[in-house]
DNA sequence: GCGGGGAGCGAGAGCGCTCTCGTCCCCCGC
DNA sequence: GCGGGGGACGAGAGCGCTCTCGCTCCCCGC
């Protein structure tokens, strides 16, 4: 492919501003000090020669690396199956280039990936890591914990409660569990059932949480499990409807089941909402408005968790003086509120 | 946070093990001749000081640097209304893997990234570069062209076929277009429509082309264009339905613009597949599954794609000596075959 | 038994940068 | 007018690694 051509060092640029490498280095990195006739002569240099730091050589002796890690663990699982990974991507991406952050993507696929990830963080090679891990066994939030990486976490990890100093990002999925079937009950409706998400997620056990924080004293037959999938949310359906054929509303983990709840819902003749009012979670688009009917579901701001884990990682590593607002101290995790959307289907 | 510890150095784990640092660099390297007991006793010191080599200084003398950048332009577009983006990633980061190389994410957002990307690239802080550009007048993929990095592409870039040493890795999208429209010329249809996707993109182009290959003196006003959206889809479909009414059949560019033109014709009243065939592009799951009827479409292997593109330019790089198909010599691009996958609607 | 040729290992330079000091000069105050 | 203080700049060390080069020692051949 391409020769790599010479690229100028500090040395070039100083010889040709006439100056020393210090004062060509105080230049680039903005630090006061130097005399403006001075400054603009460097400048000018920089631009002549096309001048760019050699980032090794700059981190070998800042400890610095202007990189952070987005680790995602076992993507088959649920990211891969929705838009929702690129849209948090994208909120990190938006955040950490606008601090002049590197962002390296680190994805596992079972154990053996544990220890290479865990070795590459021990390795210092970033300044700090966004963990996505969303089961509840997975053993590599604890590996990374010990790595020692300033960590900020995607979705609240299961044993946040315990440790201290765990920071992590999530989505009020009980907050927005109860909107929904507060909703549905607001409806008129009031044989509620809820399909749960795979119940090794954090995120799925507050859903369901929230679901019965409603739902005080719910038949127990109301509340079937299942896994984030349409496949799961078709046989749930059927469950539902064979054991408790008068139920007349069905809160859905996320979209996926509720697309395959629907399906079953029409198959067995019942209308929708008429007969049996459908509630989703997630707004996973473009599904949520492909269904027939459009679901009501309930919406989580993707990309504003993505940038704000990496605003409270970068907080973290005082890298962001500039920001106003919450300065100081240890950032502290934050739960993002949710909004309900309502389409057809409730 | 966490407090950075003092991470051992080569000359710790050479004072431990009573041996130079150049004899543990070249264990740690796994360069030859190091005689066994001697290599023995670094290896252990290094395990019992856990040592682990500073990228930077390594990077600084040896200009490598490990880590490719996987840039993506403008992801709001078509990249992130469905997971595709996430399955080539995961095909690319499991090649890099593969490699030891770090995968760094350049996600683009207007002009100013274009040049920051730019500068980022020319900068030498990767070995290479896997670009993801999907508008015909982006002017990103000349700029890292001019850059002088490694690149290789991701779909076929509009000027591909002028410039010279150009490497890209594409689906056989025109080719997969024949094969849907084949099969529904199999299944006995005469009047095949397309709805095609957003012409500024080589993929829809090609699609478009594919069509024309066996249609080749189709009705004119049987080719509506679309966006690759759902909305676009559903009004080519109502276009189309008007203009011909007689119509049997439907190729749209992706399936999403299917879905759309699915809900139309059963708004019509007309029968999938009975009145219309239809068939979509991409297999993008869960939508194709999950519409009604379930979506016959073209499959590509999108974990492939990224998993070649990785796999190209790191051979370019010549990082891959083991590999023993293909070796010496500039990468050339690649087509990636489609299958037919037959579901319901066609 | 002796010379020559490796192979195995160590010494040292240097990658391109930052940052601490030290030097110089300018400007101020008395 | 002179001393002192401070700001502007340069000199130099050193970050942790790789890699070339040279020394040593061992083994082989005649």
């Amino acid at each position: 492919m391409t020769e790599t051509v010479p690229r100028p060092t500090l040395e070039a640029v100083a010889a040709r501003a006439g100056v020393s490498r210090a004062t060509v280095s105080r230049v680039v990195n903005g630090a006061d000090g130097v005399r403006e006739p001075l400054a603009e002569r460097v400048r000018r240099a920089v631009e002549e020669l096309g001048y760019v730091p050699n980032q090794a050589a700059r981190s070998l002796v800042t400890k610095r690396h202007d990189a952070i890690a987005v680790v995602v663990a076992e993507p088959e699982t649920r990211v891969f199956a929705d838009p929702f990974f690129a849209r948090q991507l994208r909120g990190i991406s938006k955040e950490l280039t606008a601090h002049d952050n590197q962002l390296v993507l680190l994805l596992t696929e079972g154990r053996d990936d544990h220890a290479r990830v865990a070795r590459y963080l021990a390795g210092g090679h970033v300044d700090g890591a966004l963990v996505f891990s969303l089961h509840l066994d997975d053993p590599l939030p604890e590996l990374i914990q010990r790595a020692g990486v300033p960590t900020v976490f995607g979705g609240r990890p299961d044993w946040s409660g315990g440790k201290n100093g765990v920071v992590y990002v999530d989505s009020d999925n009980r907050g927005g569990a109860r909107d929904a079937v507060r909703h549905l009950l607001g409806l008129g409706r009031s044989r509620v059932a809820h399909i749960t998400g795979a119940l090794d997620q954090t995120s799925a056990v507050d859903r369901l949480d929230g679901f019965r924080d409603v739902m005080v004293d719910a038949d127990p037959r109301l509340v079937v499990e299942g896994d984030f999938t349409p496949a799961a949310g078709e046989r749930a359906m059927r469950e539902l409807l064979d054991r408790c054929p008068g139920l007349d509303a069905v809160f859905a983990a996320n979209d996926l089941t509720a697309a395959g709840a629907l399906r079953v819902l029409r198959e067995h003749g019942r209308r929708v909402p008429d007969d049996v009012a459908v509630v989703g979670f997630d707004d996973m688009l473009p599904i949520a408005e492909q269904t027939d009917p459009p679901l009501t579901t309930v919406r989580q701001d993707i990309e504003e968790m993505g940038r704000l884990m990496a605003r409270l990682l970068l907080r973290g590593l005082d890298r962001t003086a500039d920001a106003p607002e919450n300065v100081g101290g240890t950032p502290s995790s934050v739960i993002l509120p949710t909004t309900l959307v309502r389409r057809a289907s409730a």
